[in-house]
RNA sequence: GCCCAGGUAGCUCAGUUGGUAGAGCAAGGGACUGAAAAUCCCUGUGUCGGCGGUUCAAUUCCGUCCCUGGGCA
């Protein structure tokens, strides 16, 4: 049994509300770690209380990297996110410390381990010109062409998937060739570390309850001011960063359209619908060690702790 | 106590001129190639309030009981 002499990349997975921010926090002081946030929404400065960003306090213990790195009025990518996190993976690791990947934005992980496909191939004027041009001929009208020049793709998007639909023929026009041709760049990045998956898998019911109070302690904390600060910088709700769980219901509660108990049925339905569409990306994460909330930390030290060689205090 | 109106999916209700039932919401499952907390796809067996009766057949008709509204005493 040969050890295993690569730096550990620790990656802590789990939908909304299982408490894997405390985890990651905890394992961090433990074993001299910082923590590489992946929150697609949490890079936005701006917008604390409704991402459920770490504290003040919590970033004074701990370096948290990927927080606060944008306006929110930029949109962001995940491509743009991937080469930031293995920047800051790469250094912390480089520092003698363990990184720490903690989040609920699956895409983003992925992007960071296994890679996107080379280029951009990203055009925000061509994609407001496809837009504009499928508002008025309709989203089926949109399919049959992409069906025609790039019938994969078109097989594997249903028809009512709009966004799905003009990415495929963005990534055509700009390329000159297929999405379904595109490939990820099998680019072998996260070789060089030891990556330990984690997954926190909560209990369904307890986590609804988690969720509703987590909703209840956001709108007590401020919420409706934070929105307001936005809505007040002139912040379009059209904006990327807009489109955060929350922010959009809580605008209408602000602008008196509709009541706060309104709103925060809704966001806590939203939510758990987010947390359902994260367990379903994380159900392919065949590699990573699932552990209930409780049993997490002490899964952590004993996966990380057999490092060999690697101070763990 | 009497008179009305109801009791059907987790919720709000529709419906069956007697052949064991369906919408919305909620919920569940799934997809994911730079907007991803986004975007999209799929999914409805429930003693049709209980018990009797009529009938080849009752959730539907009849009787009775229970429950919930409203009204009268």
């Amino acid at each position: 049994m040969s050890r295993d002499s690569r730096p550990v990349l620790l990656v802590i997975f789990g939908p909304t509300g299982s408490g894997k921010s405390d985890v990651a926090h905890a394992a961090a002081l433990r074993l001299g770690g910082e923590i590489v946030s992946a929150d697609a929404y949490a890079v936005y400065r701006g917008m604390d209380i409704g991402t459920d960003k770490p504290s003040r306090e919590s970033r004074r213990e701990v370096a948290y990297h990927l927080v606060d790195v944008a306006e929110p009025e930029e949109p962001f990518s995940a491509g743009r996110w991937a080469a930031a996190a293995r920047e800051a993976v790469e250094g912390i690791a480089g520092r003698g410390r363990l990184p720490i990947v903690c989040g609920g934005s699956g895409f983003y992980v992925s992007a960071l381990l296994e890679g996107l496909p080379p280029g951009e191939a990203r055009d925000e004027r061509l994609r407001e010109g496809l837009f504009a041009w499928a508002e008025q001929r309709g989203a089926a009208a949109a399919h049959r062409v992409l069906a025609l020049n790039d019938p994969v793709a078109a097989g594997r998007i249903p028809v009512g998937n709009l966004r799905y639909t003009l990415r495929a023929l963005e990534i055509l026009l700009v390329t000159g060739a297929p999405a379904s041709a595109r490939l990820r760049e099998a680019d072998g990045w996260a070789d060089r570390f030891r990556v330990v998956r984690v997954l926190l898998q909560p209990d369904r019911a307890a986590l609804s309850v988690r969720i509703e109070k987590r909703v209840r302690r956001m709108l007590d904390a401020g919420w409706d001011e934070e929105v307001r600060r936005l809505l007040d910088r002139g912040l379009s709700i059209e904006s990327n960063s807009f489109q955060a769980i929350g922010y959009r219901e809580v605008a209408e509660w602000v602008l008196g359209r509709t009541s706060m108990d309104v709103a925060e049925g809704e966001i806590a339905k939203a939510t758990r619908g987010l947390a359902k569409r994260q367990m379903t990306w994380f159900a392919r994460e065949r590699d990573a060690r699932r552990v209930g909330p409780e049993e997490a930390l002490d899964a952590i030290l004993a996966l990380v702790g057999e490092t060999g060689g690697r101070e763990t205090r």
